[in-house]
DNA sequence: GTCTGGATTATGTATGCACATAATAGCAAA
DNA sequence: TTTGCTATTATGTGCATACATAATCCAGAC
């Protein structure tokens, strides 16, 4: 083998490399207009489609901002998006090296409260599902679902053995939801589930899921102080 | 106009339904392996490449796993990705049209803590600043940061009048870095800055912000309890 | 002056082809 | 049995080309 240090001929990772070196060389600042992907080609000595790519790429990752006709600039604000992975409680609990256990409190048929995330989303009767998690046999994590009381399968799950969140993401397809993260005082209740005092602060973490505009479960997971939720940027 | 239903060439959008559909539907169960892009290419009587786009969109989303020579097959555990926007304070206190202001309450050099995320992996003297940002007046949350000493332009940046969010996001490129959430019982400095009873509960973000491997800044905010960070599914 | 409808332009997507690369399977030699 | 080469296979990537689509600009009609 000579010892050719390689003609490397460019790939889209590398255009994609460059062009955000150039972004934070400042060589195209905030805002600017970026020479058009056929320009970039040609500089770069590939095909338009190879620039594509690179730039989608980075528009992904929320540093440019795209749109036909009007070009390719680098974005004003750059907003940041940080990926949370989301795994099942089990999951999450083995994870750690934990066994993991859970426990149904209680379940029964209702209308959910208006003042859940989501709550004024279902069309119908539904299902409420109280559930405790635990690592090691800790309290880990305490379930408030409430579910769509129409669901194909619903009344067979057996709530009393896998829980909720297990079931739902093995048997019921989603589209999409949200999530979200707040610190509250623990409610009596929950206090009493997780094994801490009440008023003691917790993480929450209330999610919806969607199958297409409909909701199909609102969940709230309440968390004892010191649980961290990451993700990365 | 023919009430023609559209002959509608299937386009990647329509081929990455298509197989989710069927993942959902459970055609294809968790763990098994799917039909090969070209097979698939045939099926839906397009090129090959079009296939690729579609499943390599699944696979960004965590539905499917793909391995070069193994095939793709459907994710065992569909680990969900939820993405979180993050924008700079006053982004995101002028969002909820209130006014944003911000102050300074203390700034100085030192070696950060070992506890805090990220603080062993500062190869420098830091800069530590210690701010409340407002909303219409009032605490909204507080900002105590550690920032690598050595960044050009720092003994420059004028922290009383910008945060070091803000100056940083502007003038120090990032490659990237993680970002954890946890509920706190306020610490008494804290409390006092945000107004509120010290012990209460408080949401706390930390930051830790990376240039390739080494760390540019660690930041800990410290949110009032009932702030709420919203991601998408 | 304003409105409207094309011309223009940059990105978006599809295609067929070629070759690269990683992982596996299978066969053969030690 | 173990080791090691090789053939095979599925995905990964690049290219040239063509056409689609959205946004913008601009000329001309009113």
């Amino acid at each position: 083998m000579t010892a050719e240090p390689k003609p490397a001929r460019a790939g889209w990772r590398e255009i994609r490399d460059e062009v955000r070196r150039r972004i934070h060389r400042r060589d195209w600042p905030p805002g600017e207009l970026i020479p058009n992907e056929t320009a970039l080609a040609e500089e770069f000595g590939c095909a338009r489609t190879t620039v594509n790519r690179a730039l989608r790429s980075l528009a992904e990752d929320g540093l440019v901002d795209r749109r036909r006709k009007g070009g390719t600039r680098v974005a004003l604000h750059p907003v940041r998006r940080a990926v949370l992975e989301i795994a099942i409680m089990r999951q999450e609990v083995e994870e750690t090296g934990a066994a993991y256990t859970y426990r149904l409190v209680q379940s029964g048929i209702g209308a959910p409260p208006d003042t859940i995330p989501g709550g004024k989303g279902f069309e119908a009767q539904c299902l409420h599902v109280l559930a405790v998690h635990y690592a090691d046999g800790a309290a880990y994590a305490v379930e408030d679902r409430w579910i769509d009381g129409r669901l194909p399968g619903l009344d067979a799950a057996p709530f009393d053995r896998i829980s909720a969140n297990e079931w739902l993401l093995e048997h019921i397809p989603y589209t999409g939801g949200t999530l979200s993260f707040a610190a509250e005082a623990a409610e009596a209740e929950t206090a009493r589930l997780l094994d801490i005092a009440a008023d003691s602060p917790v993480l929450t973490l209330d999610r919806v899921t969607l199958d297409g505009e409909r909701v199909i479960t609102a969940v709230k997971l309440t968390y004892r102080a010191g649980h961290r939720f990451t993700a990365r940027l």
